[in-house]
DNA sequence: GTCAATCTTTTTGTATACAAGAAGCTCGCC
DNA sequence: GGCGAGCTTCTTGTATACAAAAAGATTGAC
């Protein structure tokens, strides 16, 4: 056992969480859950502290825990503030990044570029995924980078559904150009208003998909 | 017992972690504190959780807990990515401030005022958080006030020992008004660039701080 | 028949008991 | 005398047992 079974529960239960195997408001019995991981009460116990620590689940003292779906007001706030930090790394990377680090953010892009004609989602998606991160790391500042990537996997399912809408992956594909081509003059406020851009245009994409898709529900 | 014992736990040892009674990488024993408190080791453990998802302590498995306090280097970067954030609720208030608002924060800075006339270091500083609390409010982003809310919690001790230093607090009050002012004419950009100038500055003058306190240590 | 109070049942929070892994120590070997 | 293997002990991780609190059911009164 190398890590904790907690922790491997937390995770486990963390993307069930995501991809919707639990509603939003359902409640996470402890007995039932032990039952099913086949371990006793208390490292469920310690996962879920981990959940709502994490935002993911609602600890409500001696009524249980309960799921909680980020609403489309809260989801279009976590990607503005998302928009935000990822601005502040471009500003910082704009005036620290490498010639080095410029060149593999091109191939990265580059990498995307061939998902795109591929069709590739998934792949896509993974390379999409590495360009925010080196962005994340080239901003020369630890503890932004992990603060970013924290809320970058929160977000992670909401970004991977809207990936679907038509025409979305090309125009997504641009703006990282613009991106990199900002951050590669050192112009650190067009590589911070484009970063801003571009992740924030995914929570509005988000809540128009989710309002198309729920016409009229509660 | 309306919270639980565990979270009480958790923030009394949150504070004592804070103020410096742990050492940094000092080992806190489950079963020492156990006793201190009174309880069974699993409320401590509990609270230990908590502390580890915070970042004060770091867990390492089958080993134990240590506290894990931030160096110069990191403190930077905290106050970096504080300065950020407060921009970016700057920048959201300067849209979205009512005059009410605006009036109070006012308030808040002639109390601030008074408190420096008073030489009273305890009123500005919390008048001082009230004002930062506003602001986050003022974006009219929940989640974001939330996330600058545990970010601002966090560097609460670094920024109280600052205060200690002469002339910090006049000058932090100009600051201040200068914030104001962006926000009352509106202008995000004045806004934005005030506010982060007045945080990113805490953690500069930290730095100084500690080494001037500690002329050769390791 | 409906409302309310009490009792039962379920479920969380805490304590204790047990097991497994890691650190330190002792004894033996070179 | 130095070094390493095995043992001891200590500590963490997990399981179970117990207690308290809240939800639900049942019964009684109006």
């Amino acid at each position: 056992m190398e890590p904790k079974r907690a922790e491997i529960i937390a995770e486990t239960l963390e993307g069930m969480i995501l991809d919707g195997t639990f509603a939003d408001g359902a409640r996470l019995d402890e007995v039932q859950l032990a039952a099913r991981f086949e371990v006793s009460r208390t490292p469920i116990r310690e996962a879920f502290q981990r959940l709502a620590l994490s935002g993911l689940v609602e600890q409500i003292p001696r009524r249980g825990v309960f799921v909680r779906q980020p609403g489309p007001v809260e989801l279009i706030e976590m990607f503005e503030v998302m928009a935000g930090m990822e601005a502040i790394c471009a500003r910082l990377a704009a005036r620290r990044i490498s010639d080095m680090a410029l060149e593999e953010m091109r191939a990265v892009n580059a990498a995307c570029q061939e998902a795109v004609l591929a069709g590739d989602t998934d792949l896509y998606y993974r390379e999409n995924e590495r360009f925010h991160h080196m962005l994340y790391r080239q901003s020369g500042n630890g503890f932004l980078e992990q603060e970013c990537l924290r809320l970058h996997r929160r977000l992670k399912p909401f970004r991977r559904l809207q990936l679907r809408l038509r025409g979305r992956l090309r125009q997504s594909m641009a703006e990282h150009e613009a991106v990199v081509d900002a951050l590669a003059a050192g112009d650190e406020d067009r590589a911070a208003v484009a970063i801003h851009a571009h992740v924030a245009v995914q929570g509005e994409k988000f809540h128009h998909l989710m309002a198309s898709l729920k016409p009229a529900a509660e």
